[in-house]
Parts: structure tokens; C-alpha cells; sequence
DNA sequence: TAAATTTTCGACCTATTAGTCGAAAAATAA
DNA sequence: TTATTTTTCGACTAATAGGTCGAAAATTTA
């Protein structure tokens, strides 16, 4: 029989785990994110690792799952808004961001680590079908600017992908130390959207 | 006594581990790229492959560092141009543009590879070089266009990434089978870039 | 307290991969 | 042709890393 706090503790175990891979990403990058050095950080032996969970990959995925699943949460109000698409676009931005500022290392390593871990990209894992939505609804916006001439007349695909890269670049290739405030990441994005206009 | 011929023909075969390489990196992505798929690609044993190159590192380094030049070169006439710092910066993402879509695997490489090799980012690697070069070419025309009022009063490191960020969304994250065309190019910073003023 | 269950982990296994060695083959020089 | 140099590579080594096993320790239940 199972109490109830043994399963929090299991959770607790895991959670444990998963902050300990978090912190190794952050203080030796992706490639040093080994199993021996996971289980050093979370303070137990490796095949400990293996009784909480079945693979290094699932290790990452549950990280990257929570992640995904707090950006989600916290998009969808604005989501669900009734300002126009570029408004509910910006945003979205807006929220991600301050998201990131609240917690770098996850985020950083959301939207880093997929890409050096390509058996990671699989479209059924769950951290995906969450990353899919947004970019869907994003896209959704976008296109539906575009009809509404609130953004200019670009392939939306394209200014997805533009958009989405600056949003990278700004946030992630920054000053990491310190946060970008709440004001900054209005404006930069303002910046560019707000002049982004049909012609 | 080396002949000429025989030092042509060494670097020949290098040549050839180099496109092995590539080869192997577009075929099977970074993660694959091994030494012994880059001697079965360029139909070499691998221990010839050290006959030639040093290390594995020394591989990727040559041809990021060849990669490197190639932009370097054809960027520096726009550089010593006369056009003000706004039109130059746009002339120079253009060309980064056009040479991505002549030689897609080679820059996709360039603009890819070295995060997921962090040993690759000595500072002293010449590649390193030439792009810090082109980093500090473009930060000095981004300050010299606030200060002109070209681009908006933003923090100059921050556009600069932000700038980076959607270069890159563009040009890799797109439709990596068609090449965007010049005017395509031109049109979608044009878009951007013209449209940041300072307000 | 004794039995059953859950948790922990050291030692081991296996696959992969960068890099080496020594000698054979091929080309060049004498 | 023979000696010398250049090129090639199969086989091996060493290190790393994901994952497994069986049994011990800790905890819970009876």
C-alpha cells in the first residue's frame, strides 16, 4: 500500500533530480550534463537515476515539459484576450520574456537544449505538442495581421521565423546576468512591431 | 624534394575531407559527424584523415575558418563603402544572405556548429577572429546609426543581437530548400530596419 | 519484532568514438 | 631497378557515457 506521502516524496525525489540537471546544465553546458554528473549534483547514485526515471531523454523531457507547460499556462489569458493580434502578439512576447527573467537557466535551457539533442525532437513528445501550439497560435496571429494590415504583408511563415529569432537573440544572447526589466522588453518589441506596418 | 603538383594535390585531399565532413553534417546532422563517417564519405581510411588534419577540431576549424573568409571578403567592400551605417548594415546582412543561399550547408554549418562544439570557441581559433571582426564591424555601424539617428537609442549590444537573432530566424529556421532571393532579402530587413526610427 | 516493500547504489557491461601505431602500398628519386 | 619518401589504412587503445544488476539499506506493514 501506498500512502499519499510516499508519493510526494517520489515526486519531491524527482523534482530534486531535475533541478540537479538543470544545475548542471547551467555550470558546465549540455555536453557536460552527464547521468554521473545529474546524479553528483542531486546527491545520489546514478542507478538511483533509473529508479525515478527511464532515460536520460526522459530526464529531459520532464524538464522540458514543465517548462513548456508554465509558458503555456501563462500565455493563455493573453491568448484568450480580446486585443488585436499584434497586441495579443506583443504580449505574449512580453510574458515569455518576464518568464525568462524569472527563471533563466530553465528557460535558456528550453529553447537551447532541444537542438543539441536532436533524438529530443520527436513531434509525440509531450514538451513538443505544447511548443507546437503556441507556434501555431502565433502563427494564427500573425495571419491574421497580416489580414487585418496590422503587420506587413510577409510570408507568415518568415516572419514567424524572423520574429522568432529576435525574440531569441534579445533574450538569450543578452547580458545574462541581468534580467531585462518588464519596461525594456515592451519597448524593444514595440520597437520593432509597432513600426512593422503594411507599406 | 616536395613538387608543386604534390602540394596541390595535398590540399586537394584535404578539400575532400573537408566536403566528407560536410557531407556528413548536412546527411546525418552534427551529432554523426565522426570521424570514421567523414573517412567513409571522403573515402579515406581515418587514420589517413590524421595524416592531414590534426584533430577533429582541426577539421571543423578549417572549414569554419574557410567559410569565414569567404564572408569576410565579400563583405568588406560594403564595409569601405560610402553609404551611411543603416544602408551599409543592410547591404552587409544582404550578402551574408546570398552567400547562405549559394552555399547553404557550409553556412548552415558555420552559424550551427560551433555551440553544439563548445571546445570550438576559443577566442585564438582564426575563425573566431574574423567573426569577432564582423561583430565589431557591425556593433560600430549600429552605434554610429543611433548616434545618427538611423536606428533607434536602444542599448547598441542588445539591437545588435536582437538584429542577429532575426537574421538568423530568416535565413535558417526557413524554408531550407528554397533560397530566398536578393530581393526578398533586401525586402524583409528593409521592412525591419527601415521602419526602426528613433522616436 | 519479523516479513514485505520501497529505495539506494557500487560495480559492471556495452557501445561509441577520438586518436595512435606500425607496417604495407604507392609514388618519386637515384 | 633499387632506395627513399610519401601516402594509406587495418587493427588497436583509452576514455567516456548510458544503462543494468543484484544485493544491501531503509522504511513500512503485520
Amino acid at each position: 500500500m501506498i500512502t499519499n506521502r510516499q508519493v510526494q516524496e517520489r515526486e519531491l525525489r524527482k523534482e530534486r533530480i531535475l533541478n540537479g540537471a538543470l544545475k548542471v546544465f547551467q555550470k558546465q553546458g549540455i555536453e557536460k550534463a552527464t547521468m554521473d554528473e545529474i546524479a553528483k549534483e542531486a546527491d545520489f547514485g546514478k542507478a538511483t537515476l533509473y529508479y525515478y526515471f527511464e532515460s536520460k531523454e526522459d530526464i529531459f523531457s520532464a524538464i522540458l515539459e514543465q517548462g513548456w507547460e508554465e509558458i503555456w499556462e501563462r500565455i493563455e489569458p493573453a491568448i484568450h484576450g480580446q486585443n488585436g493580434p499584434k497586441d495579443t502578439f506583443r504580449s505574449i512576447l512580453t510574458i515569455v520574456g518576464l518568464l525568462v527573467n524569472e527563471k533563466r537557466v530553465l528557460y535558456q535551457f528550453l529553447f537551447t537544449a532541444p537542438q543539441s539533442m536532436p533524438e529530443m525532437l520527436d513531434d509525440k513528445l509531450p514538451w513538443k505538442r505544447y511548443q507546437n501550439r503556441m507556434y501555431g497560435v502565433l502563427q494564427g496571429l500573425i495571419e491574421e495581421g497580416i489580414a487585418k494590415n496590422e503587420f506587413p504583408d510577409i510570408d507568415s511563415s518568415m516572419l514567424l521565423k524572423g520574429l522568432g529569432g529576435l525574440f531569441h537573440g534579445v533574450i538569450f544572447l543578452g547580458n545574462q546576468d541581468e534580467p531585462i526589466s518588464e519596461e525594456s522588453i515592451e519597448n524593444f518589441f514595440a520597437q520593432f512591431l509597432g513600426n512593422i506596418k503594411a507599406s
